[in-house]
DNA sequence: TTCTATAGTTACCAAAAGGTGCGTAATTGC
DNA sequence: GCAATTACGCACCTTTTGGTAACTATAGAA
């Protein structure tokens, strides 16, 4: 009997351009302004919830809150509560977490070399076209 | 006279955690899932709009011309139009693109290789608490 | 007794992202 | 003359993201 090659082999390469892999969901998970930071900031170690927001500068409550919630159900993200009161409640990288965050810093090390040439082109661009 | 602590220092470290500085405005563009996918995609050499929608798969016409914009406003990527008719562009990297899609194919392939571990967590994480 | 501290949750609202369909220009092939 | 082609722009609508404010629990300090 022949292949049929109108469905997917039964196992295929993983590719993130395919909609339909679960390698591309992966990525939109990580395409986010506040899951890449917060996972860049808890490379610096475990970190509680006011500790996070201090460092992350400008997220509210709610999107920190809802933004760890996604990470540690996905596996990247550890929550630990010691159920004390008043509450206190540790955020860790996983080690799945911790391979993500080693790239991630190379992301935020090319933001902090070249946001002076995005600058410079975005203000060429806005000059010469109608601002 | 002292030195003003209350301002920020004539030249500070850039710092992508600090919500004023201009690489944290370079970090949020390229945090976007389609961002990510057309600098990853033009890697692969020069294209034109219609080979890029089929590359990206399920992108819309209006955010793949929306994000180009963006790109190029921001001199990641270089728009050349032949001003033929029928109409002929096409998008490639910038050399700033280039030094960017080198990181962010290291990331498409942490997704593709970390993809099964995110799914069993999520699939673990909905078993335990309420679906 | 009342106030403070911590890490949330919820409801409500505003803004941004994203999808669909329609219109457009001018040359080439039929 | 007519249709197809290509890379859009624009208007309208829905969905997602994000912000604000009010509320929760309870030990310990004042």
């Amino acid at each position: 009997m022949a292949t049929d090659l109108t469905e997917a082999p039964f196992t295929s390469i993983p590719d993130v351009f395919d909609p339909a892999c679960s390698s591309r969901h992966a990525l939109e998970l990580i395409a986010s302004k506040w899951a890449m930071l917060i996972i860049s900031a808890l490379e610096e170690g475990p970190m509680r919830n006011a500790a996070l927001m201090r460092r992350l500068g400008d997220v509210s409550q709610k999107m920190l809150t809802q933004t760890l919630k996604e990470l540690e159900r996905n596996g990247l993200v550890i929550r630990e509560d010691k159920k004390t009161v008043p509450p206190h409640v540790e955020y860790s990288l996983s080690p799945v977490g911790r391979s993500l965050s080693e790239t991630l810093l190379v992301l935020d090390r090319w933001a902090e070399t070249h946001f002076g040439a995005l600058d410079a082109a975005r203000e060429r661009y806005d000059a010469e076209r109608g601002k």
